[in-house]
RNA sequence: AGAUCCGUAGCUCAGCCUGGUUAGAGCACUACACUGAUAAUGUAGGGGUCAGCAGUUCAAAUCUGCUCGGGUCUACCA
């Protein structure tokens, strides 16, 4: 007894993930596919690390279905491609979680919890979820080896971190400096720029701003000003600031070089004082209605809405450079001396603009990165009038203590930049106060704005290496290319130094020991050497192990965990004999997983094989989130550690020669970023909205199969797309519906002709055309659909599979062969039938392996088993399906297109004049041009005439005089020829009579008369096609028309009688319940309409409805009443014992 | 503010790179068929100023520029 193929109930998608998910645990299939793979050239994965404190979400499930169909496919396609994964521990996200569960904030950490504890309640947290993401992972089918994931705060990881932190250290590329950096006073910590992009952070809010006047100091450089005005007159440069609480801290004021400024002269609006102010020139009518120019200035009084003005002078900013002014609000505190600079000057930005403001920015160097920077070049030195809480501090006189924002919620807080802005005003100094609202960083966790502040930090000299980053980066494959070009390329364009610090407690520590005063300092690049110190520092007496200890012991248990509290307790003694603690700082987190390639292999210490082998990556996918996140920061250490890693390779034996080529700095050579996942009306999902979709319950009630799919197929994975649940359903429908349907129906008819694949396979040219063109279209599918996962553009290939399931598969293929496999003995035909299913069936469950891995590996196993033909326990240990361009046959594929297109439009013409396909007619006409179209569908007129039920297929041409002809330019063609000229032609072509065409085809060339010249037209150049036939109905699809013959004979009548009474029978048989096989007996009570139909017609009838006879009888007793062509009888059906 | 992606039927998307004269599919809706795959299928119908404006061209959904709307990322904004 052969197997048999199973057959089921109803398609039952979330059962089969289940099903094979048992299956491949039991089979180890996972590792199996690698291990199979052993010495093949291996595919390099890297997986960036997820941080399991937070729950997955649907988007998890696109971007790990993306990974995962690459990784499957590289597998099918004969690689290795082992997948370590890894886990993101450290960082904030952490940090705020446990905080949250504690309910402490940052100030009480040393205080009512240890740094020791609270480190320790991180480590445990962040692997919180961890159990629902494996479950993700394994629910989905996402194959990644979790057995020995890489995980960011283990000892070996750290090392190498600071492995490589050493090698920047000596290449000079790590360096410590002020920064401004954007500050919470309100939390009393830095915020980082993640910290910076939490959601809500920017808002608009309304401040008070202020348009200052400094009085500018009559010298060498600002002679030409004071020249132009009245003698004796004041002149002020004008300055727009947002921020009044950063005026006592100003120390510039910053100009654009190549923008105008012009010399007002003027009146303040508030103490209708004269005045002549500096501005640029474009900002002029900002300030100043155009009625008031020129206007008599002796007019001018009190109250007057209308301030007059005159243009006194105009100069280009580098003009103004090195002008002097008096400061602005003088106290002790901030006295010019404290600057430790020379302030109070002109100088010149290229950041300047004339948006808004008034081209002049006032510069506190302490408040503005730009201002720093500017401020730090010209030497102006730096005042901090404010202090960490973000109040004044002493000696401002008035404004002394007091916050420049209402950090602390009191009621009674009066906002200082308003008294500020008083007092301007009265003191002549304000030209301009009012509300302006503008978008401004708030603290996300304490809603109070932020203020950026001269903080001390270490940084990565990344814009060293920029060129060469912006270099290699051409070298990487994006998809899609516009963000590797724009978005990525725009930032690496724009580069700053990589800004490492962090003040917090659950990171890496940067490994940098120094003593107080500064001067002696050491990088630590590895434990052996942070051992050494130790040791040295025990000698020295500086760490003394306790009483008894043995020293080794001693020293191996502090090095034991690389985290705070512990590695700030060990201190070094420096080569003076100094004291050396370390830096406070930690480092950021996307360093981690930047550092992931190396850290992941604990390299250089061990593993340098292995990494030598899986360095750089072939691919990486992530969210398009992560460009500027772990896509930059591999990219970036893979181009600081070139060197670096070629040394240690060298070292190891790699040859020279290869090291260029086969590690030339970059960190992956394909990378795919993934487009967010938006709810099904285009809105971001997130908690609060309550629109985020839980990816267990998708993959639950739908399958990972069908869920996977619609994910790929709907949208080009980059664009970013709007989840539907309706679309899943959609998807397991039209395809895993039809997809099951067409195997169900395969299983059917296989079982009961016992069809287990055992015979020769029947050779291409013996099959029948149908087959051979299901066959032709399948390679040409295999050619389309692995070019299209080459280039990684997994949506096409879905897209081309689903399509010919549904169009060429089911609806044509198998429709029309389905007599075939029910119809006759088991003989040459059928064979071919079921070889030629069976090879398609297979086939797709392999082109949709990756994809949708359960459903394919189910399909795969029920062919398989009851064939046996391959030896593989999975479908994802088979090889991918290669094309095999001889069975492909275009002129076939081409005219069973013509075989659809010509039953298409015959059905369309049987609907409207409402003939059923049942009944038989006698013949269609089909205009054909020339002879090939002629050839192509004599070999499929089988095929239309059994779609469309008709006797003869009549093709008309040119001799018969049906056919009336159509003329149009081939415009393709004719455009470069003609050009400008094309009009004309096309008008004359659509004049031409019948003779005018029936002479260009014979002749082959026509010449027109085009605006009085000869123009020769050939017949390539031009498209004739047939659209009518007089006197016939007719339909037409591109150069295809057919006409039919709707006459319905007596004769056809009685035909199209009896299939319909067989159609009658059927329905009986079925509704009986009577097996595919049963032999039935038929009692007909005699009705005269219907006599000659059932007499003439008997054999075919019997044969039909596998009867062996039809007996009339007068009358029936116990009959059912069937209605045939609306003649009524009664019919008595048995089955045969 | 800059960068980038997107905007085609009620909905989800093809087509655009490489311009060519009736702009396609599926879903949904309506009607009618078919049915020995049947919770399947076919045919037909309605439904589009291809976001808008301008330009290039004989010809623009397609190329260019600008504008508008939506998303994302980045940002030191005075």
């Amino acid at each position: 007894m052969p197997n048999k193929y199973k057959e089921y109930q109803q398609l039952n998608l979330p059962a089969i993930s289940q099903e094979i998910l048992a299956k491949w645990e039991a089979e180890r299939a996972f590792e199996r596919s690698v291990e199979l793979r052993a010495g093949a050239t291996p595919f390099v994965f890297y997986e960036g690390p997820p941080s399991a404190n937070g729950m997955p979400g649907i988007h998890h499930v696109i971007s790990r279905t993306l990974k995962d169909l690459v990784c499957r496919y590289k597998t099918m396609k004969g690689f290795q491609v082992k997948r370590k994964g890894g886990w993101d521990t450290h960082g904030l996200p952490v940090e705020l979680g446990v905080e949250k569960m504690l309910g402490i904030t940052k100030e009480d950490i040393g205080k009512k919890i240890s740094i020791a504890e609270y480190n320790e309640t991180c480590r445990r947290e962040v692997l919180k979820y961890k159990d629902k993401w494996d479950e993700l992972t394994r629910r989905m089918g996402y194959w990644v080896d979790l057995k020995e994931p890489y995980i960011t705060f283990q000892n070996e990881y750290i090392e190498t971190l600071w492995w490589i932190l050493n090698e920047l250290y000596n290449k000079d590329l790590l360096y410590e400096s002020v920064s401004i950096q954007p500050y919470s006073p309100a939390a009393g910590t830095g915020l980082s720029s993640h910290e910076l992009n939490q959601p809500g952070t920017y808002k608009d809010v309304k401040d008070t701003s202020a348009v200052v006047m400094f009085k500018a100091i009559r010298n060498k450089e600002s002679e030409f000003l004071f020249k132009a005005a009245a003698a004796g007159a004041e002149i002020f440069f004008m300055a727009w600031t947002t921020t009044p609480w950063t005026l006592p801290s100003n120390l510039g004021l910053t100009v654009g070089p190549n923008i105008d400024y012009v010399l007002v002269k003027t009146f303040n609006p508030y103490t209708h004082l004269p005045i002549n102010i500096v501005l640029a020139k474009a900002l002029v009518s900002k300030y100043f209605k155009p009625e008031g120019e020129n206007i008599d200035p002796e007019g001018y009084k009190e109250g007057d809405k209308l301030l007059p003005w005159t243009v006194l002078a105009e100069c280009k900013g580098k003009d103004l450079e090195e002008c002097r002014y008096e400061q602005l609000l003088p106290y002790e505190a901030n006295a010019p001396e404290k600057a430790g600079g020379d302030p109070f000057r002109v100088i010149l930005g290229d950041f300047v603009t004339t948006e808004d403001g008034t081209g002049i920015v006032h510069t506190a160097p302490a408040f503005g990165a730009d201002d720093f920077k500017v401020g730090k070049k010209y030497n102006i030195g730096i005042l901090v009038m404010v202090d960490r809480q973000g109040k004044f501090i002493d000696g401002l006189g008035e404004f002394s203590n007091r916050y420049v924002k209402n950090y602390k919620d009191d009621p009674q807080y009066v906002d200082v930049n308003v008294d500020i802005s008083v007092k301007l005003k009265k003191e002549n100094r304000a030209f301009k106060i009012e509300k302006y609202e503008h978008n401004y960083p708030h603290c996300w966790r304490t809603d109070k704005p932020i203020l950026y502040y001269p903080l001390d930090a270490w940084f990565i000299r990344t814009t060293a290496l920029k060129d060469r980053m912006v270099e290699l980066n051409k070298t990487i494959n994006w998809k899609p290319r516009s963000t590797g070009e724009g978005r990525f390329g725009n930032w690496l364009e724009n580069m700053v130094d990589w800004n490492l610090s962090r003040s917090r407690y659950w990171g890496t520590p940067l490994p940098i020991w120094r003593t107080e005063d500064g001067k002696e300092e050491i990088c630590i690049g590895s434990i052996a050497a942070l051992r050494a110190e130790l040791d040295k520092s025990v000698k020295a007496g500086l760490m003394p192990p306790p009483v008894g200890d043995d020293v080794e012991k001693y020293i191996q248990k502090l090095t034991s965990d690389l985290h705070k509290p512990f590695v700030d307790e060990i201190i070094f003694v420096s080569p003076g004999g100094k004291p050396m603690r370390r830096v406070p700082d930690l480092i950021d987190v996307w360093f981690d997983s930047g550092a992931m390639p190396y850290a992941q292999w604990h390299f250089p210490f061990e593993n340098i094989d292995t990494f030598a082998q899986n360095y750089p990556a072939d691919f990486i996918a992530e969210g398009v989130d992560q460009t500027r996140g772990w896509f930059y920061t591999l990219h970036a250490l893979a181009a600081l550690l070139k060197e670096s890693i070629h040394e240690k390779l060298k070292a190891s034996g790699v040859p020279a020669a290869d090291l260029e080529r086969l590690y030339p700095g970059i960190a992956y050579k394909t990378v795919v970023s993934n487009g967010l996942v938006l709810d099904k009306n285009g809105n971001k999902m997130s908690k609060r909205l309550g629109n985020v979709v839980d990816p267990f319950k998708t993959i639950g009630d739908f399958g990972a199969d069908a869920t996977r799919w619609y994910l790929i197929t709907n949208a080009s994975p980059w664009d970013s797309m709007k989840f539907d649940i309706d679309g899943i359903k959609e998807t397991q429908r039209k395809f895993f519906g039809t997809l099951y349907n067409t195997y169900q129906f395969f299983a059917l008819y296989a079982n009961v002709d016992g069809f287990n694949f055992q015979e020769a396979y029947v050779p291409l040219k013996d099959r029948p055309e149908i087959d051979r063109w299901i066959l032709s279209s399948l390679n040409t599918l295999i050619a389309k659909v692995g070019a299209g996962l080459d280039d990684y553009e997994p949506t096409v290939a879905g897209r081309l599979i689903e399509d010919f399931v549904d169009e060429h598969l089911s609806n044509w293929y198998v429709r029309l062969s389905r007599r075939r496999f029910w119809k006759g003995d088991y003989g040459h035909d059928k064979l071919c039938a079921y070889q030629t299913l069976y090879e398609c069936l297979e086939t797709v469950a392999r082109l949709m392996a990756p994809v949708s891995p359960f459903f394919a590996d189910w399909l795969f196993c029920n062919l398989n088993s009851a064939t046996g033909r391959n030896k593989a326990a999975s479908i994802h240990h088979t090889d991918f399906p290669e094309a095999d361009e001889s069975v492909i046959d275009v002129p076939l594929e081409e005219r069973m297109q013509l075989a659809q297109d010509a039953s298409s439009l015959v059905l369309s013409l049987r609907k409207k004049v409402n003939i059923k396909v049942r009944q038989p007619l006698q013949k269609v006409l089909i205009p054909v041009l020339n002879p090939g179209m002629k050839h192509q569908l004599e070999k499929v007129e089988d095929l239309v005439k059994a779609e469309v039920n008709v006797k003869e297929l009549q093709y008309l041409s040119d001799g018969d005089g049906f056919i009336k002809k159509k003329i149009k330019p081939n415009f393709i063609a004719l455009g470069k020829k003609l050009g400008s000229k094309m009009k004309a032609v096309s008008t004359a072509l659509g004049a031409f009579s019948q003779e005018d065409i029936a002479k260009l085809e014979k002749e082959g060339i026509y010449t027109l008369s085009i605006e009085s010249e000869p123009l020769i037209l050939k017949i390539n150049e031009v498209e004739i096609t047939s659209e009518d036939i007089p006197g016939w109905v007719v339909a037409g699809k591109d150069t295809l028309t057919v006409a039919l013959d709707v006459t319905v004979t007596p004769e056809l009548a009685r035909e199209g009688n009896a299939r319909e009474f067989v159609n009658r029978i059927q329905k009986i048989r079925k509704d009986n319940g009577y097996e595919l096989t049963d032999r039935i007996l038929v009692k007909v009570a005699d009705v005269p309409a219907l006599k000659d139909s059932l007499t003439q017609f008997n054999d075919y009838i019997c044969s039909e409805i596998l009867a062996d006879s039809i007996e009339l009888v007068a009358e029936l007793a116990n009959g059912t009443e069937i209605e045939v062509n609306d003649i009524l009888l009664k019919v008595f059906v048995s089955k045969k014992a």
